[in-house]
DNA sequence: ACGGCCTGTCGAATCGATTCCGACAGCGTA
DNA sequence: TACGCTGTCGGAATCGATTCGACAGGCCGT
């Protein structure tokens, strides 16, 4: 039960560097010591303990990925981004350490980055402004962000453009003839906290009504099927002449579904709905959604390619990309129609 | 930058040892030192590194969590159960370490396991036989299964008791009138795999339909919307006289309320539907599903707790925990009417 | 004043692997 | 025959922490 590199060589009858020679494949071992090396090695079924790898090469084969707290509620494209991670990462033979930080478990955060528990790590849920960043930039450990801060020059990430992208969404219903559009962000406290995707989509909203020239309301909404429900409640009683709604709160999709029915409007006939989601999501949905549909896991694949990047040459040129997919056209927009309330 | 213990006792004018007794505090040191060595520590931000640690203590305070290799399409009531083990592993000062199993990438459960990388295991999707759960046994690393095989005896786990709460439902259904129940199972692949929860369920839906005296048909279905759509058209027109589905299926769930809606059926009063699902899917659906509720994160939370005790006292009797949660009336179900069609 | 105890600290071994350096065997060549 | 070279292998240092045994000094007692 005992397997050290030791006992392999012992009962190999050669010496533990040759055991590890064998292992690494470093320098050339003779074609009959190695056979009988490894022939050891798979009757005890022996593998070399990773702690003591780690400690004497200086690296631990290990990601880490700081994921938000609230892993209960993850939206799906925060869930696609974990699995493309994980994925990718078990394609390049690392494994990934969870970390649920930025809430109370700050200890998780410190002692995977400060212990040096891992070779880089992967930062979910940026802020424009974010102290796990600049945490993270004092300690020297390669990072890569999925989202990025108000100032990303010298560091490696990937985002969604999801400015440009409701801009686009508002583009696409004011060709459709929509001449009052709301804008669906996430929640009041995320935006309010600085949360990229929230301000980014905002000021893109606010760019894109302004230049087409039509009328647009911003609001804020939970991310439950009851808080769309209640967000579209409000927004029709407040602005009847809406009739489009771009989103990019996956999460509250069907609580403004229902609204909408309850208020007898017929999506797409009577009302147009689309935004940015995670293909699984729009096409599930229904009717199904026009959107930009994310490429979500490639995203967390990318990340893994950055960080390697970053890990195996820390000096050079810190990398990014940004995703800005067309959008998909599906069922769920149509031609405007004057709301019969009026 | 390269802080190592014994940069840090250079720097207290002491001992590599003495820097590690104030460390861990396994033997007393006087004041004075105790104060200085902890000045140095705060000044140069120092933390012992976790490989050279865990190499000499021969422990890692990691847990392996096996998932299921298709992550971008968990369940919800499996990402509770991710969640919950997350949790309750930060709050006990241990990281998770995930490892994409039962699939493609088998490098990685090995490598955890073998290479000694954790403390203990929790597994999850188990089947009723589990290859994964016998090369545990052993290696006899601590383990502990969300769900069972079919032999549990001797080893940790909790459980869902899916047999059960399926004959719950189908005797909630009978006791509203209901004459011809469905069981809408998970995927035909699944349960001929030998998937507990699917198996389990199936056994306990024949068996209360024979109990009751009700006619039942189980069928099975793919994971999401779109299979659930297809599934209840099917079953509705080979088997008209059905009156109410109970399900397993989460994912299935908005399709199985398409196809109803569509085949001008109205949940409660047309059609009752119900099963077990995560307490926040239940809720969210529309109209809320009365089902039983599972306790998702708490059994999350149950697994590290028995993985905890395995560790520490490995020769103790293994213990388990079979979750059976009342069923949670909401709006999914009512009194049968008979079918417009008959 | 001296032996013994207790407190606080240090030196060195240890965990399990990697890797540099030197040794040695076998072979070819002058 | 002697020399040098190449291909293999063993010895020992090393990574960064923990921990056991030993020891120096201060305190007490008789």
């Amino acid at each position: 039960m005992v397997s050290d590199i030791g006992e392999i060589a012992r009962r190999a009858g050669v010496s533990r560097s040759t055991v590890s020679y064998v292992l690494t494949g470093k320098r050339p071992v003779s074609e009959g010591t190695r056979r009988r090396i490894q022939a050891v090695i798979d009757e005890v079924g022996y593998r070399p303990n990773a702690s003591a790898r780690a400690l004497r090469e200086g690296r631990t084969h290990t990601v880490g990925l700081v994921i938000p707290p609230a892993t209960g509620h993850l939206t799906g494209v925060q869930l696609g981004f974990v699995a493309g991670v994980v994925e990718a990462a078990a394609r390049a033979d690392l494994d990934v350490l969870l970390s649920p930080s930025g809430g109370e478990h700050e200890r998780s955060f410190e002692r995977i980055v400060d212990g040096r528990r891992v070779d880089g790590v992967i930062l979910m849920e940026i802020r424009l402004e974010d102290d796990r960043v600049t945490r993270l930039r004092r300690s020297g450990l390669p990072f890569v962000t999925i989202g990025r801060t108000a100032q990303p020059h010298g560091m490696s990430w990937v985002d969604v453009d999801y400015a440009g992208l409701i801009a686009r969404c508002v583009g696409h219903l004011a060709d459709l003839g929509h001449e009052h559009i709301a804008l669906v962000n996430r929640s009041a406290e995320l935006v309010a906290a600085g949360y990229g995707p929230g301000n980014r989509a905002r000021s893109g909203f606010v760019r894109a009504v302004a230049e087409r020239g039509v009328t647009g309301v911003d609001v804020c909404c939970g991310d439950t099927a009851a808080d769309g429900e209640a967000c579209v409640d409000q927004l029709l009683a407040a602005h009847p002449r809406v009739t489009a709604i771009a989103t990019l709160n996956e999460a509250a999709l069907p609580g403004i579904h229902r609204a909408l029915q309850r208020a007898g409007r017929t999506v797409p006939h009577d009302f147009s709905v689309t935004g940015v989601a995670a293909p699984h999501w729009a096409e599930d949905f229904h009717p199904p959604l026009t959107a930009a549909d994310i490429p979500i896991e490639e995203i967390g694949a990318q990340a893994v390619t950055l960080l390697l990047e970053r890990i195996s040459t820390p000096t050079a040129e810190p990398s990014h990309r940004l995703y800005s997919p067309p959008i998909s056209l599906r069922a769920s927009t149509g031609p405007a129609t004057r709301p019969r309330t009026l």
